[in-house]
DNA sequence: CGGGACGGCGTACGGCGTACGGCCCGTTGT
DNA sequence: ACAACGGGCCGTACGCCGTACGCCGTCCCG
């Protein structure tokens, strides 16, 4: 009863492919292909042309094999793209940091944005549900790591932590943003403000607004400059970061004293 | 020369549909169709059943009319989703909020949390290029009134709002995919965590990363609650807040004795 | 009252994800 | 040694999608 539609939804089957449980068969020797080849593929495709250019027949073809076997190993795209996701994550640096808290969040921080600009398309691989692959665990442990000990509940090291990563991800969108418009038309940021703003002008009537205006601008002229996104990352980081500085240093009092 | 792909890279069409500048013509009465009406029945589609349900048949076939006819008022799907977003825009108050800028900033976070409520689609929608349509700009203006006047750049302010609605969107997010799992799967976000579980534990062979595992177990039960994702909402927006406190703390310090 | 512009749309094309069933070959049981 | 089997591989086909193209009918303007 229920069940409905919604193919796959036999967790054993993807948790298994995420965790590569596998025992090596007599047979595996010598098979056309792997669900690591086939991620590398995958991943090497939407690095190199976008989400949009990731499609069960590309990935088939960079392998050299038929569309249909690529569902021998994987059961669907989506879940093609878990594993990719998942794996990426499996790149990241996972040494301990040096230094307080706030440091070691914002290494965090940045070795999270220095994923999402080698894997841009990790930015729009929507995944409705949770991944749960072995390294998006292992990341999750290290980056808990720098906020453990330093009052916090459970609940609030979690929360820090999606916050710090929200913010990265929202920056690294932004940013990824400007390559994709100029990808996707051929023009600079500047050229294509450029193209939009007489007609812009024509629209608004001239005066209403000129707060949006002007500010929009002084926003517009460093984003053209390729460093506006920088900068709304730079400058988010650190007010983020100092926000969380007022809980650690609340608790930090309470636990103090007494 | 150039130009090449990308069929609607014509900025007075799509900025005319935007801002809806179309002089009624003595032919305009009794036509079927309107931009208008096709956006209103394109958002319902979305707010009903998601950005997945939203195709142009499906909009035309709402609208009882042929499939093309839709075309003759919009260049594309995508100009159709950029229209979506800035009607929904649209719907947003735009009264002057009293306070203090904390408390409007505030204020501002909630009301894009409830838009995005009401929209959820609007999370998924991705639009490469900016919208630039009429309710941006004025959504724009209003909410930048929030920060003016307290000290800041005009490039500053703009970085103030970027972080506070990016955060907004984040946590927005994350409360919708709850949601999506739960349509997509028929399961609660309990069962289907108590379904992955058992195969959980036994892939991470028990003990390897006991702190990922507590904290992720703590985190999940209040996810579960579905009262997760609004803590993570709160607690980043404090410490946002907090955050930005401290750059207008400055700036009002450098600006006094002087 | 004739001509042209334009709204409306039927048909068709190329692409997608993927269900289904068959082929073929290595492995295993006798 | 050989038969039976299972599983990798994949050709074909289906039902979606967005949308290019060209026809038709109607209404406006001269």
């Amino acid at each position: 009863m229920a069940s409905e539609r919604r193919a796959t939804a036999d967790p054993a089957r993807s948790l298994a492919i995420l965790w590569r449980t596998r025992e090596p068969t007599s047979r595996s020797a010598g098979l056309a292909l792997t669900v690591d080849r086939i991620v590398r593929a995958a991943i090497a495709i939407a690095d190199a042309e976008g989400l949009d250019a990731l499609t069960m027949r590309r990935v088939a073809e960079a392998l050299g094999v038929g569309t249909m076997s690529v569902y021998t190993y994987v059961p669907g795209k989506a879940e093609l793209v878990d594993v990719m996701i998942d794996t990426a994550y499996g790149e990241m640096p996972r040494e301990a940091v040096a230094g307080d808290w706030r440091a070691r969040l914002e290494r965090i921080a940045r070795d999270n944005l220095a994923l999402y600009r080698r894997h841009p398309w990790m930015l729009r691989a929507e995944t409705t549900r949770p991944v749960l692959g072995p390294h998006l665990v292992a990341k999750y442990d290290h980056e808990l790591s720098a906020v453990a000990d330093i009052g916090l509940t459970d609940v609030e090291m979690d929360a820090v932590l999606t916050l710090v990563l929200g913010h990265v991800k929202s920056a690294a969108r932004a940013a990824s943003e400007v390559v994709d418009l100029e990808r996707e038309t051929g023009m600079t940021d500047g050229q294509w403000w450029q193209s939009h703003a007489p007609w812009l002008e024509r629209f608004m009537s001239a005066g209403s607004y000129p707060t949006a205006a002007r500010v929009g601008t002084a926003a517009g002229q460093q984003h053209g400059a390729a460093y506006g996104p920088e900068y709304a990352f730079e400058f988010g980081l650190q007010r983020v970061l100092d926000g969380i500085s007022v809980v650690v240093a609340e608790r930090a009092a309470a636990g103090e004293p007494a």
